[in-house]
DNA sequence: CGTTTTTGACCCGCGC
DNA sequence: GCGCGGGTCAAAAACG
């Protein structure tokens, strides 16, 4: 496994585009063989490794930058100067030597060092510069959340007193979520269950909760008191509802909760990338336990069990698409009942923020307003996500596979409903579940949505086009947005031992304020790396 | 030797 | 009721 792990590293690191960009060699980092290895075993999907290269190559900066001034053995290898290594270290005696030495050493030393600290210092304020971009456009798209959501009560009100119906909203969500679920409830006077009230209260100003009902329960759980959002597995409620699939021992407790109202069991998130690798790493452990072929796909579908944690309810489906093998289709069911690393939380993120928007997404739809008209076109919009409301369980599907130009909807299913699901122009979406319910007029959205969408126009374009960048940007952010100790200090080698490492450290220790950010943008980017081939 | 993977058997739901 | 397909179990094999 390890070696797996190694060979993500070498798959999604970011070192590459920074040394080719740098000119600077980087002998640390082609020691490793793995460097070089064609061979993925196991892509790394959300991983935090960027933030450990991220470390890794920001510590080499800064041994750069002492090299350089103690006389890089860097520039010895680019063969500068040889000499420069006495003068620096010895700046007494070689005064004496410099004399004899070209005058125009000290000046390219000069120059080089000027260089350096330019360079330094051009990343620095690259570096606040994205981070107050970052900030400008979370608060941003708070006020659209707040908007919108406003927007959507009063119109969902208005829609409820007219046709006599029961929340759209509230069946989509009851759809996805058989527990009850919080904010959009709001507009079912019908839901008088306890823990939506709950959850109702909690998040009665707004609605940036949406996705996060199912984190509320996991924040209980893990770390009460911290308003963090937490999220395990995309599909939380199925920690209960897994169970309902077939063993009566787990389904209990869910059938006790929801009822035999609910007519649907579980949700699952399917997640389509690119791979090379036969599995993705989410940041989880997991054990094969079956392995089946599919009708109709000549490849095998593998099903696997969460093994961080003993009775982890939490199974994945990973199959190859029959249409194109070089397209790997993981299929996540269950939450998990233990804290997650990062980068399991990330996934969890993306995957339930996915299911959220696309169940409003497909509410909007039901009221004859095509979801796709809040998302119109947005240049970042490289992924997708799709409902399928004809499988035996609703699944979400995000789809990396496509271009970020690609036109989105070009697959999509006349049966399902769908959207492009912004990863990357709204990481924020995916981990601090401030998630817009497009089920408001879509004009204030265009405005609200071009606004933001300008403002990450342009890293999303350098994003798009070249993807050694979205590795680079992607440890760049985590730096900035300060990644989770646990990351940081641990996962230098690979996802699995991350997760061993952090040892269960509760999810919420990494989303520890101004963290989610973090896990956001090493779940954006990672998706994107994902779509990525590798070859 | 413990853990993980493999793989055939079994169970269950669904459609006919 | 039967067959089919998906999903899971569990013993054996493989692996580290």
């Amino acid at each position: 496994m390890e070696k797996h792990h190694r060979r993500e590293l070498t798959f999604l690191h970011s070192g590459d585009f920074l040394r080719q960009n740098s000119g600077v060699p980087d002998r640390s980092l082609d020691d490793s063989s793995d460097h070089v290895k064609p061979r993925i075993k196991e892509m790394d999907f959300f991983s935090t490794q960027y933030q450990s290269h991220d470390h890794h190559q920001e510590s080499k900066t800064d041994d750069d930058d002492n090299n350089n001034n103690n006389g890089s053995s860097l520039f010895v290898d680019s063969g500068v100067n040889i000499g420069l290594n006495l003068l620096s270290s010895s700046p007494g005696v070689s005064r004496a030597t410099n004399e004899e030495k070209p005058v125009n050493s000290n000046a390219e030393e000069g120059a080089l060092k000027i260089e350096l600290e330019t360079l330094n210092e051009e990343n620095r304020r690259l570096r606040s510069t994205l981070d107050q971009i970052t900030k400008n456009y979370n608060e941003l798209q708070g006020q659209l959340c707040m908007a919108l959501q406003k927007k959507a009560h009063r119109n969902q009100e208005q829609k409820d007193a007219v046709n006599g119906m029961p929340s759209t909203i509230m069946s989509v969500q009851q759809f996805m979520d058989p527990r009850p679920s919080a904010p959009l409830d709001v507009n079912e006077p019908s839901v008088s269950d306890d823990k939506t009230q709950e959850l109702s209260a909690a998040s009665q100003e707004n609605a940036m909760e949406v996705v996060s009902n199912e984190r509320d329960h996991r924040m209980v759980q893990s770390m009460p008191g911290k308003h963090v959002s937490i999220d395990d597995g995309g599909t939380d409620q199925s920690s209960q509802s897994w169970g309902s699939l077939k063993s009566p021992k787990l389904d209990q407790s869910k059938s006790e909760e929801q009822g035999s109202e609910v007519p649907f069991r579980k949700a699952r998130v399917s997640i389509r990338a690119r791979s090379e690798a036969p599995l993705i790493s989410d940041g989880c452990q997991w054990r094969k336990y079956g392995q089946k072929m599919a009708k109709g796909n000549p490849c095998p579908r593998a099903y696997y069990r969460c093994t961080m944690a003993v009775g982890c309810p939490v199974r994945k489906q990973v199959q190859r698409c029959a249409d194109d093998k070089s397209v790997l289709i993981t299929t996540y069911e269950g939450n998990h009942n233990h804290p997650l690393p990062a980068v399991a939380t990330a996934i969890a993120n993306t995957t339930s923020a996915a299911a959220a928007m696309l169940l409003s997404g497909s509410t909007k739809s039901k009221d004859g307003l095509p979801s796709s008209a809040y998302f119109p076109s947005l240049p970042y919009a490289s992924s997708m996500a799709t409902l399928s409301a004809s499988a035996p369980f609703p699944t979400i599907t995000l789809d990396l596979t496509q271009g970020p130009n690609a036109v989105p909807f070009l697959r999509q299913p006349p049966s399902t409903a769908s959207f492009p699901l912004p990863l990357h122009g709204y990481p924020q979406l995916l981990g601090n579940t401030m998630f817009a319910p497009p089920k408001v007029p879509s004009s204030p959205t265009m405005q609200l949505g071009q606004r933001s969408a300008s403002m990450v126009e342009t890293v999303t374009a350098a994003i798009t086009s070249d993807p050694n960048f979205t590795a680079a940007l992607a440890a760049a952010i985590s730096t900035i947005m300060g990644a989770p100790p646990g990351n940081n200090g641990n996962s230098k080698v690979n996802n699995d031992e991350n997760n061993n490492s952090s040892n269960g450290v509760p999810a919420p220790a990494l989303a520890a304020p101004g963290s989610p950010q973090a896990q956001q943008s090493c779940t954006t980017f990672s998706t994107k790396a994902c779509s990525n081939k590798p070859g």
